[in-house]
RNA sequence: CGCGGGGUAGAGCAGUGGCAGCUCGUCGGGCUCAUAACCCGGAGGUCGCAGGUUCGAAUCCUGCCCCCGCAA
């Protein structure tokens, strides 16, 4: 028969990653978001002002209801609020926190996760940026059922995304969001109508990646390929960024390309060399275009070499 | 009151009590087949704002505004 009662369903995301998820969900006829749960609101920036997130301000232009708990687990007051919703699904995109076994059966349909790679590949924290810090040429989107082990769900549907020499962590993600969430709608009607069967994954397959530490923005520019190099700043643009020593104090790299210019430049140094700006590597060099010492503005390479350089 | 760096010519920087400087850009001229190269010359700054100390302040003191790095 067909149901001309809405698919209703719980939202758990938080970042810039699950904004075009939440507004595919709200734009589809056959779907009603009943809340939409976040991460409380943190505060942020030099000033420490209270920042909510991404998903917050989203939902609040749509009108919706957000829950921003603490906790989920031991939360028996936000537990029961949420079972009394009696939702067919919960959709969790990046929301920050591992969802506690004891709200996995509260929906009808299950809990849906999408994930950003190509399960059982990088499960973890980090999936894009590690496909990019490898330099793999194509990643893609999960669609799995939660359970209980991080990441180890049975897999709806996988589609695969080619990663440009371009892309860097800000354009691979918008990229791979935009994909899943255009798909997310049908995807849970296809779950709901057993049109998509969970399939297990296969676990001697798995990867994993680690959450992403400022301390992994440090370059070792002396024994680091320009090719990992520059996988760095593709992963870890715009956080945590890349920087090197120079004088003292860190310097953000900000641009740059791998060049077969013929550059006697030390490994780990910075040299200008005919008005372009270079960084020595283990192998190479890397040609900078834009560049930040600390507590300076952002600069174009020739700005930099004009003032640091001398 | 989280920690810290900074605001000087169009841009990036130096200058910590005594005539405001460097590199780039810009303008004019020269060299060149030619040039982002090279040579010569010029323009362009009430040194973030306000007050104070001083014979004299970009520089020392006080208050305010703005930018940025870290931490979260």
């Amino acid at each position: 028969m067909i149901n001309k009662l809405k698919m209703k369903t719980v939202f758990f995301g938080t970042p810039d990653f699950a904004v075009p998820f939440l507004k595919t969900l709200h734009g589809d006829k056959d779907i009603e978001i009943l809340a939409v749960v976040c991460q409380p609101d943190k505060k942020i920036g030099r000033k420490q002002i209270l920042t909510q997130s991404p998903v917050k301000t989203e939902a609040a232009k749509l009108n919706l209801t957000v829950l921003q708990p603490q906790k989920l687990k031991n939360n028996p007051d936000f537990f029961n609020l949420i079972k009394a919703l009696k939702a067919d699904f919960f959709v969790v995109v990046a929301y920050g926190k591992i969802i506690p076994t004891e709200y996995l059966d509260i929906p009808k349909y299950g809990a849906v996760n999408v994930h950003g790679s190509l399960l059982p590949r990088y499960r973890g924290a980090s999936p894009i940026q590690t496909a990019l810090l490898n330099g793999d040429k194509e990643t893609g989107i999960s669609f799995m059922k939660i359970s209980k082990e991080l990441d180890t769900g049975d897999v709806y549907l996988l589609k695969r995304e080619a990663i440009n020499k371009e892309d860097n962590f800000t354009t691979l993600s918008a990229k791979l969001a935009k994909t899943g969430a255009v798909m997310l709608p049908s995807v849970l009607k296809d779950i709901q109508n057993h049109v998509l069967e969970p399939i297990p994954q296969n676990d001697s397959k798995a990867t994993y990646c680690k959450k992403i530490s400022k301390k992994d923005s440090l370059l070792d520019a002396q024994n680091e390929s320009s090719e990992n190099i520059l996988n760095k700043l593709r992963a870890y643009t715009p956080w945590p960024g890349i920087y090197i020593n120079f004088n003292n104090k860190k310097i953000k790299i900000i641009n740059a390309e791998i060049t077969n210019d013929k550059v006697d430049v030390n490994p780990g140094n910075l040299k200008a060399v005919n008005k372009n700006l270079y960084l020595g590597t283990k192998n190479g060099a890397l040609i900078i275009y834009t560049i930040q010492p600390e507590g300076k503005k952002v600069l174009a390479a020739q700005d930099f070499i004009n003032g640091f350089l001398r």
